[in-house]
RNA sequence: ACGCCUAUAGCUCAAUUGGAUAGAGCAACGGACUUCUAAUCCGUAGGUUGCAGGUUCGAGUCCUGCUAGGCGUGCCA
């Protein structure tokens, strides 16, 4: 298709020129010609409202305009188009002739798992950095979201040509493992009989807590009691982040996301760097102390107030090593960094921003998105109160596990996954618990895995009864002449479109609505018309390619969602 | 108070980034299994795109002002 574009690009730049040599048309120079999407074959295959776009310029209606562009097009030069219509308020609508719908078979017989791939990215290095949770509890589900949203928007940058790596941030300094460690004393000394304690304020309140404890003591006993208070909370603050990070790996490992790099808060506290940038600061008089603390003028880059990096105490704020952190990114040669915010994080982008801007790095190369919250909802969509049910926040482990109990585990993942990423990331998503329950067509997840089942079935079936697929060479393609076919390949042809623009746009979303609509068309394809039939054998080879192609197609697009596509369901 | 996000069918959301008649899925109603898997299909119904202006050939999309909701504005991360 992109190929076809190009050329019928050409074919129009090259008319728009000669009319202008004609003197037919008055503009100075030839503009982007856009191309619209066509909504009904009505439209042809490939519209443009150029004409359009010159009325002004070349002070004459657009429907003039449209026909001298379509006087300039010889069609018997250029046999992939058929014929050229001019309609609506001056649209041309140009429909190309049925072999471009053969190519597309071609193609995707050609390239197999690589169709929808291509090289736009030229090998520029890409990382993403997402979920990064504080090592301070379970993964929630808004974290799940995001570690499904970064895991496809890997895939997809990959996909399309760039080197995506997935990295977490581990937050294993600061104040809130501080807080941990003596979250987890407090546990300690409750489960060896103390009373009157309480967990501090900031502190971490959740069972999980208590659970750990309870197995510390279970293989050291008391022991810990006759360290001093501070060494007793850094020891726990030690071993609860080893503890809870390890859950959290086997949480996104049950999750499929497997993380490239992992980095260490507190190694790029050792690193140096923070100095480093602190020393690149103070050279360029950003830092002013006040009260004790050392403050950053980040009014200096429109923001309403400054802000503390080293506190009273001497301490670095968050910012200093989360600024180090994005410098040691740059170091390390990546062309863009994504970091990918749970909601939580919004008043951080634009300090972020004026960091990274302060370091003197490019300012398009950090992108920041937000990962909305994530509401679990009932049919009617009512929200669910997970915490009156669970007794603490709902976790992803509890969210996998209970679709687990209904659609089982393998299918457990695939629904979560599909449900993350069907909708647009800075929006709210609402969680249909019970249409992710459904082990029936109206579940999307299903009605798309159960169309490449079909696919499938379909050439176990043929192989029953001595029918198997032939090469595309030796098949006539000219047998697949009914509407709803060619409705079918062109929805494949736009497979490589979507998934270029899914990656650049960093929307993930339309690759689960693509394959939706895709199956849409699969699903009354299969049952209007028999592939399989012994007495038009020919007809029957065509069609066989034509499953081949969307079975592809499915499986590849699904692949990219992480999403499993089953043989049989 | 300020900042960011959101507002589209009863519900949840799309709309190829300014293009043609705004589309899907749930939910509702009526039909189809001697058939390559009914986890499917066919049909019916559903809209002043929150409100008011503006920009232009053309606005769900861009601008301004309202209204409603979510989140954010700590020497927490």
């Amino acid at each position: 298709m992109n190929t076809i574009k190009t050329e019928v690009y050409t074919i129009l730049e090259d008319a728009i020129r000669a009319a202008v040599a004609a003197g037919e048309l008055a503009i100075s120079e030839v503009p982007t010609i856009p191309f619209s999407p066509t909504k009904t074959p009505e439209h042809g295959d490939i519209a443009t409202p150029i004409a359009l776009g010159l009325a002004k310029q070349a002070r004459m209606a657009p429907r003039n305009i449209a026909e001298i562009i379509r006087k300039h097009i010889d069609p018997a030069a250029h046999p992939i188009i058929r014929k050229i219509d001019i309609a609506g308020a001056g649209f041309i609508n140009i429909h190309l002739s049925d072999n471009w719908l053969y190519d597309t078979l071609q193609t995707i017989a050609a390239m197999q798992a690589a169709y929808g791939s291509s090289d736009k990215g030229a090998g520029k290095r890409v990382q993403i950095e997402f979920v990064s949770a504080n090592p301070t509890g379970p993964l929630n589900i808004v974290s799940g979201r995001a570690a499904a949203v970064g895991d496809t928007l890997v895939n997809l940058l990959n996909a399309v040509g760039y080197e995506a790596i997935r990295e977490f941030y581990v937050n294993d300094a600061g104040g809130q493992v501080e807080r941990l460690g003596e979250s987890i004393d407090v546990r300690y000394r409750q489960v060896l009989g103390e009373e009157g304690l309480e967990i501090p304020e900031g502190g971490y309140q959740g069972e999980y807590l208590t659970e750990f404890a309870q197995t510390i003591v279970e293989t050291d006993g008391d022991s810990h009691l006759q360290l001093e208070k501070d060494k007793r909370v850094a020891l726990f603050r030690d071993k609860g982040i080893a503890h809870i990070l390890s859950q959290q790996r086997a949480s996104l490992e049950r999750f499929k996301v497997d993380f490239d790099v992992w980095t260490s808060e507190q190694a790029i506290r050792n690193s140096g760097k923070p100095e480093e940038i602190m020393q690149t600061f103070r050279e360029k008089s950003y830092l002013y102390e006040a009260e004790g603390a050392t403050w950053f003028r980040m009014s200096d880059f429109g923001d309403d107030k400054d802000c503390v990096v080293i506190r009273q105490n001497g301490e670095y704020t968050y910012f200093v090593p989360d600024a180090a952190y994005h410098r040691d990114k740059f170091d390390r040669g990546f062309n863009t960094v994504i970091d990918l915010f749970g909601p939580d994080h919004q008043g951080h982008i634009s300090r972020l921003k004026n960091f990274v801007k302060a370091l003197g790095l490019p300012d398009d190369w950090l992108e920041i998105s937000i990962i909305q919250q994530v509401n679990l909802v009932d049919a009617e969509g009512n929200r669910l109160d997970m915490s009156k049910r669970r007794g603490q926040f709902f976790t992803l482990d509890a969210l996998i596990d209970e679709l687990a109990e209904t659609v089982g585990e393998e299918f457990a993942v695939d629904v979560a996954r599909y449900f993350f990423l069907m909708r647009a990331n800075n929006t709210h998503l609402d969680f249909n618990m019970e249409l992710a329950l459904t082990h029936a067509s109206e579940n999307p997840v299903f009605y798309i895995q159960y169309a490449h089942a079909r696919c499938c079935s379909i050439f176990e079936q043929g192989g029953e009864h001595g029918i198997v697929a032939k090469p595309i060479e030796e098949v006539s393609l000219q047998q697949l002449n009914e509407p709803i076919e060619h409705e079918l390949i062109r929805k494949l042809a736009e497979f490589p479109s979507i998934v270029l623009l899914s990656a650049e746009t960093r929307e993930a979303h339309r690759v689960p609505h693509y394959l939706h609509e895709l199956a849409g068309i699969f699903h009354p394809y299969y049952n209007q018309h028999r592939v399989l039939d012994s007495e038009d054998l020919e007809k029957t080879y065509a069609r066989l390619i034509l499953v081949q192609s969307v079975q592809t197609v499915l499986k590849n697009g699904l692949t990219l969602l992480g999403i499993s596509a089953p043989e049989s369901m």
